[in-house]
DNA sequence: ATCGGAAGGA
DNA sequence: TCCTTCCGAT
């Protein structure tokens, strides 16, 4: 009740704000070929049968890595019915998205971006969406760790030198309410530095929960803060339980809890909100999907907020309301009178032109550009686990994973992520994902996709139809193979090399283990 | 590999 | 508006 309260004290502003209609396109039908590129990439994201092909980054939230960049490409023009697509035309489009702040590069990683989730909005949600087993992805960083370190682009100014912050990171998820420093569609300059825009999703997360849930009234976040998206709701069968995934889909379904609900990417930021998560261990959570309060974690959470601003060089201010009010919540609420409805956060960033001319406008020399900022390389650490399961526990160490600074003695053992839920090690679903449909996995991304009229290339129609008639397997093995040549000819396209050139690489030969894999568990 | 301008299409 | 296609630059 109480936090209900607060909350909605604190977010009711949002109502009645005006989006801009693109963000309240949804999927489209899903399979519909007017499916948005990053609707499409979310729909991959949660599909078990394409995690070889991409998947979430663990470690951080909304962050994924394209790890079959031709195939991601195939399957984007198949769906989209433009056989010439390659990653070079895919990728330009994932670029266009980078100004509206749908998504940004994860810098250093080959092939990997992130969601920005604070622009997902999610209709029809509840709120609260703490996974009812009480889970909360390993990817979200209770508190902002020298990991969670981000690297949004700073919307506003010095666009060629996005990571000259790197050393910032997201710290700032506690100002959710002071607008003022949020970088905000980047028209300005933040007024606290260390909230500096680029650092967070954290906040964009409680932007997002807060624009949610926007109830009351009085309260902080008036002005501006549009939604940008509207993030489709996914909750098809094939979506899998990757403690990465912002989905958070419960992996206990039927928990009756409050939120049976497949947790969206933008939920999935919950932990942001609250700040701190409790591990299922140190508080399980009682029945539902309730938040838990425990005071030890409450005191890890205060001294690493401390630590935050001592090592950080943050402002104190930087976690003026935090949470801290949320009492134990009870779930008082009914899952039928949440609040649902759509949001709207931030207006679309300003073009990078505008940008530019703003920031010639009002500071025409900004030193901070002098010195190229220090590339950070950030070895993929992802080929290895390509395949592997991801143990279980192993979310814990994520925090040092990246730079493994020694900035993080404290938080290490402090915010030690739970480990992943038992159920994790041998997830059943995929092999009902892959052949519950009638499509084979390649044309799969789309359960109501029709065939493209002018395969130009293609053998779509055809291919469908022999692989109709024999088993699953069988077509999979096929597929692999098949298509491979049949996209030889793409190949003249500009660009990336395709099947033919690719059959060394990494990822296609990661490519048809995945098939396999989910082919062995179809039994 | 990645970026982003430019032009064009639906 | 949201790509798709091309392409030069980094």
């Amino acid at each position: 009740m109480t936090f209900f309260f607060f909350f909605n004290l604190l977010f009711g502003p949002f109502q009645g704000y005006h989006f801009p209609e693109w963000a309240y396109k949804t999927e489209s039908s899903p399979g519909s070929r007017q499916i948005q590129l990053w609707h499409f990439i979310l729909e991959l994201l949660q599909k078990e049968e394409f995690r070889h092909v991409i998947a979430w980054q663990q470690g951080e939230y909304g962050e994924f890595v394209i790890k079959d960049p031709d195939e991601v490409a195939r399957l984007w023009g198949r769906r989209k019915c433009k056989p010439q697509m390659n990653y070079d035309k895919l990728s330009r489009a994932l670029r266009y998205y980078y100004n509206k702040r749908i998504l940004h590069k994860t810098k250093g990683k080959r092939f990997t971006y992130k969601f920005n989730f604070n622009k997902l909005v999610m209709p029809n949600y509840p709120f609260i969406n703490i996974r009812p087993n009480g889970v909360v992805p390993q990817s979200a960083p209770p508190v902002p760790t020298a990991s969670s370190r981000f690297h949004f682009p700073p919307l506003d100014s010095h666009s060629p030198t996005e990571d000259a912050q790197p050393s910032r990171f997201s710290t700032s998820s506690l100002v959710p309410s002071n607008p003022e420093a949020l970088g905000d569609g980047g028209e300005r300059k933040p007024d606290v530095p260390e909230l500096e825009d680029g650092s967070s999703d954290w906040r964009r997360g409680v932007d997002l929960m807060a624009s949610r849930n926007a109830v009351g009234a009085g309260g902080v976040n008036h002005q501006k803060r549009k939604p940008d998206i509207m993030l489709p709701l996914f909750t098809r069968p094939g979506i899998y339980p990757d403690p990465h995934s912002p989905f958070a889909v419960s992996p206990l379904p039927g928990r009756g809890g409050v939120l049976n609900v497949p947790i969206s990417p933008a939920l999935s930021l919950t932990p942001t909100l609250f700040s701190y998560s409790p591990s299922p261990g140190l508080s399980p959570f009682t029945g539902s999907s309730c938040f838990s309060f425990n005071p030890e974690e409450m005191k890890h959470y205060l001294h690493s907020q401390a630590c935050s601003v001592f090592n950080y060089h943050l402002s104190p201010r930087t976690f003026p309301r935090y949470p801290l009010m949320v009492p134990p919540l009870q779930c008082q609420m009914p899952l039928e009178e949440q609040p649902q409805f759509p949001i709207k956060l931030q207006p679309p960033p300003v073009g990078r032109k505008n940008r530019e001319r703003l920031e010639s406008a009002e500071e025409p020399a900004a030193p901070q550009l002098a010195t190229p900022p220090p590339r950070v390389k950030v070895e993929p650490a992802m080929d290895k686990e390509a395949e592997a399961e991801e143990p279980p526990a192993k979310g814990k160490d994520k925090s040092e994973r990246e730079e493994g600074s020694g900035l993080e003695e404290e938080r290490g053992p402090v915010f030690a992520r739970p480990a992943a839920p038992s159920w994790h090690p041998a997830p059943p679903a995929p092999a009902q994902a892959v052949f519950s449909t009638e499509e084979s996995p390649d044309q799969g991304e789309s359960s109501g996709e029709k065939p493209c009229r002018e395969p130009a290339g293609e053998t779509g129609a055809q291919e469908k139809r022999e692989d109709a008639l024999m088993p699953p397997k069988l077509r999979l093995k096929r597929r692999w193979n098949g298509d491979r040549q049949a996209d030889v000819p793409e190949e003249r396209q500009n660009g990336r090399v395709h099947w033919n050139g690719a059959l060394g690489s990494p990822h296609l030969a990661a490519a048809p283990k995945a098939v396999a894999a989910a082919a062995a568990s179809d039994t």
